[in-house]
DNA sequence: TACAAATGTAAAGTTTATTTTACATTATGA
DNA sequence: TCATAATGTAAAATAAACTTTACATTTGTA
């Protein structure tokens, strides 16, 4: 799975510092995440997609190896 | 975070063992998962979503106390 | 009723997400 | 250039997802 959480965050101008404090997790968790180290759970996901105001699938994209 | 899963299987008319076997998880995963004791991976949501048919957001939806 | 399928549940184990702390590197603005 | 903000990264620790095995309960149906 890829995301396009850097290019969201760019958009709307926040450092990985405001997002993570907005979706209540550490830097260290968006900084991954944006590096595809890991999965976030679904509960991180939907915050993420409220947050940038853009359905789950336009921001979290499935892959052929998922 | 809580989940229509159980609805959207039984439009389907799918077991849990069949919506298990569709997206690579355990039965008792699924089972859970209708239960709301665990919050599934967004590789997970994913491909619950896609198979029935719908967005992320109308099957899994956020709670207050997420 | 009886049988089978489906569901619920539980415990132990493995893997993975997330945190915390800490430091190094890179960009940016005065 | 200097200072500071932002980002990258890493290791250790904790929490949570997910698997496997196993069994009990419920439900549908012949």
């Amino acid at each position: 799975m890829k995301n396009n959480i850097k290019v969201e965050r760019a958009i709307k101008g926040m450092t990985q510092e405001d997002l993570a404090n907005k979706v209540s997790v550490s830097r260290q968790t968006i900084n991954a995440m944006e590096a595809s180290k890991y999965v976030p759970s679904t509960v991180l996901a939907l915050k993420i997609a409220r947050l940038f105001g853009k359905p789950v699938e336009e921001i979290f994209i499935l892959e052929k190896t998922d």
